[in-house]
DNA sequence: CACTACTCGCAACAATGTTGCAGGAGTAAA
DNA sequence: TTTACTCCTGCAACATTGTTGCGAGTAGTG
């Protein structure tokens, strides 16, 4: 799906900006911080982006990449997430040595047991070792 | 163990301000965040903090509390942590409600297969929901 | 007690998260 | 196409958090 489709999916303005940070998510392998970002978008302002990534991420086009890292990072939905809810329950690999994070589609957070008393609604898995580029 | 005992065990100087901070960890029945520390202590100083949690967890007294929030937590590790490794394996809860983390020790982060290239050195998994408390 | 290495507290700075506001751009209707 | 309205953008400003350097103070050792 481009970039313009993603945004008429889900009922967002499509701007020239917002066009140029959902073909960086659509081009990449793996999750993006805003710092990746930044670099990467010449001449951005960091406000907008901020906005922009928590605007795709309530409207679904986007989720949290938790990876343990003290750098909150993104990554594209698989198409299923809208602004009600999201349902990327996927693993996310993080390299402890370049510091790269990837969803690993394959593995799936288990479905499990709460304490009494506690109700579950989301679980993330995070797998943290070296990716293939780094563990030689 | 007291925290003189576990400042010893670790081979760390036993201070006024590290026992304080310790004895902190030792009575609270969740994970812990630097803030939440600091409301605790008065008139702490929040760089000495901040090292004193990094002495800790590299000594492996803490281990981090990875939930998903943007504000990094700490909780006391089982006792089989040490300098080389970590061994918190188990999974933390966090409450989207109150924003409280607890260790869950009855759940442990699945082994499991990492893609072909890629080397895991550790999972953590996280659980979303709301705490016993904030159910109601 | 004296020495050494470690720890503490302060200054300072970088990075990031967040909100308010005015002007500009996208969208839908006339 | 023009108008009107809403949303988006970019700037200012501030709060929070992460991080390092340095001098003074303190714990541990003999």
């Amino acid at each position: 799906m481009s970039a313009v489709e993603l945004l008429t999916h889900h009922q967002l303005r499509k701007t020239q900006f917002r066009e140029r940070v959902l073909d960086l998510f659509l081009h990449a392998d793996q999750a993006l911080s805003q710092r990746d970002l930044e670099e990467q978008l010449h001449e951005s302002d960091r406000i907008t982006l901020y906005r922009t990534l928590k605007t795709f991420e309530e409207k679904g086009l986007i989720h949290k990449a938790i990876d343990g890292s003290d750098r909150l990072k993104y990554a594209l939905c698989s198409g299923h997430c809208d602004v009600h809810a999201h349902h990327d329950h996927h693993a996310h690999f993080h390299c402890e040595s370049c510091g790269r994070t990837f969803c690993v589609e394959e593995v799936l957070a288990p479905h499990l047991e709460a304490p009494p008393g506690f109700v579950v609604e989301s679980t993330h898995l995070i797998i943290n070792g070296r990716c293939a580029l780094c563990a030689n």
